[in-house]
DNA sequence: GATGAATGAGTGTTCATTCAT
DNA sequence: TATGAATGAACACTCATTCAT
């Protein structure tokens, strides 16, 4: 996966546009006036930059989904053990799951978001890089487990990787429908999933 | 959740906006006129029976929903294990992972359709009814495979639906991605993650 | 040439267009709001019956040509001598000197009108019938001339063609630049085209 | 008529622009940009020297014109006699008759020019000038006939006037409309025109 | 002087919605 | 009841013009 360079104008053009669909606004309503107003300059300069709307948008989600990867990234680094870092991720899905730029959202998708955003079906633009990226992370992570002796059971790499996969898919899925779980707390939940993926990789 | 009767028009024009999506078309991009064309009526017919583009959509997803779960519990029902019903809820996903008005797409896509359709968050139209059902059905799997011994630990009833939803999230997932699992089979995925399964409820 | 059959909006879309053309208007600066309002009609019916606002002007440009021919040949037959006839022909360039959609515009045109509407480069549209067409009405002139013991000399029938279009857009050059020659009455600048018409015939 | 002197930018942004329209760009279609480019300087540069794009194109058709009738006159001196100076012309117009932005696209355009551009509309760039220029040409090569004995008639000067242009008109459309006239040769279309033109003129 | 990045007014085109038939 | 011709609000995109450097 490399590395694409924007420009300042480029990025304050995608850091306006996150902020817009991080507040809520459906990314299909967005106007191009709107990026504008948000990024602060005007019309035809988003043209100066990108070709089109789609072309802006998708750019931007790819930027951000990047940068969010690096933010993760770093803040798992920081922290010690296997525990530890497993559960930096699940506070990392709690402080973003309302955001619809997420990686997560891109990940458990579906295939959805290139369904909306054909631009992103384009090999330059794809989101495969990510998914690449994200299994080495988690490949890290089990070392990380196998190394402190939490993970000790010899399950095949494919079902330690589903197991990750499937509680945080489980916890997203809890905190997005947390009313139907009124009597369970954040703190159980994570808890919850933890014992999971502890049963299954031993 | 109370079912909504719809009139064999009604379901007509559904049936029709259903199968464009399904066809692989950006539901963003829909126009009324394809809709019309779809259902073989006329435009203006369409206002007849709904009040705008928005509401036909949000009303198809869902019906496609509903009678998409209709479908699942009954064949779920055709099976006489535990395993096998779990295996039929694979195969079921297996069918219809591209079918972008699916369940399945609803439950993962951590809140995103309300995002796109707006007319979804009100009341009248929820989906939350949806994850209630889908619970229900989660909860009888559980309790047949209590009933057959195959689960046997006292863990929580909440424990147990993450481990169930998570595992179905991580299949879903691997077929989204096969491209980056080429060395596993559909049927070794299935393995996996039912063993993912009885690893966390024994 | 063939005909092309036009339905009445279409060819009330060519009436306000060319209206507003002989009222002179730029033609390049004729925005499609102001060709619906010409037409009596909304923006949206203007692409109901054609692809685009270039189609549109090519199309009238076509059809007003067409349409002129055809009245100009009409008002010829009517007249009973040769003279009468070509002083027919003068008295409707004096008439529609100020059109710029007219039959004369174009064939005096030097081909420009193709750079401007490019749309009139297409063979489907191609104005080159219309050379044709008045070949055909000059040479029947000419027979009349001929018939009628006007003209007599042996000049070729290229000689006799070239003169009758020489004399034809020296007329129009005097009725464009009237300011030119103060003391030359229309009548006197007819006869004088007539008049070396007969020579050069002779 | 007064000769305007321009800078040496001035003219570089005229030449550039002019062989943009002699490569057959429709002048309707030009960009700032592209005129900027052309003259290989700066877009804001034109700007500093012109008023608006319409202001240069204008200019810029007025001082090709003067340039390409400066060189015509030079051409028709070289030589000696009527006929030579006559066919001249013809070779003339041969040669720039797909030229857009020729005095002949000028002349025979029947005022059509001002309409495309009303900043020529305007006294100060007015074309008229061209025409009494043209004028004085056209009686001075009649002068030229008298003299040398070829025009003998005694017929009006405007009536000489007018078949000089007649013929130079008819046999520009001669090479507008080649197609049509697939068994003349360019060689017997001068000589038909110059034989209408001496029957006229005696 | 010279530049070209930035601007936003302006316009072609689309398409949800209406309504006469 | 059903239709689709007609509409015009809405919006993506362009490009003449400006102005800070």
């Amino acid at each position: 996966m490399e590395d694409i360079k924007y420009s300042d104008k480029e990025i304050a053009i995608f850091k306006g546009l996150i902020q817009l669909i991080r507040e809520g606004v459906n990314p299909y309503s967005i106007k191009v006036s709107d990026i504008a107003k948000a990024a602060n300059i005007g019309k035809g300069t988003i043209y100066d930059y990108f070709g089109s709307k789609e072309e802006v948008i998708s750019k931007a989600i790819i930027y951000s989904v990047g940068e969010e990867i690096k933010t993760i990234t770093d803040r798992i680094k920081t922290k010690e053990s296997f525990k530890d870092r497993f559960y930096e991720v699940l506070d990392t899905i709690e402080k973003n799951i309302n955001d619809k730029v997420s990686i997560l959202s891109i990940l458990v998708s579906s295939g959805g978001i290139e369904k909306f955003y054909e631009f992103l079906r384009d090999k330059e633009y794809t989101i495969s890089n990510f998914i690449e990226l994200v299994h080495l992370e988690i490949k890290e992570l089990l070392d990380f487990g196998r190394t402190e002796g939490i993970i000790t059971a010899k399950e095949t790499e494919f079902h330690q990787i589903m197991t990750v996969l499937g509680v945080i898919s489980s916890f997203s899925y809890y905190y997005n429908n947390k009313d139907f779980h009124k009597n369970i707390s954040t703190k159980e939940a994570k808890d919850t999933v933890y014992r999971i993926l502890l049963k299954s990789l031993n």
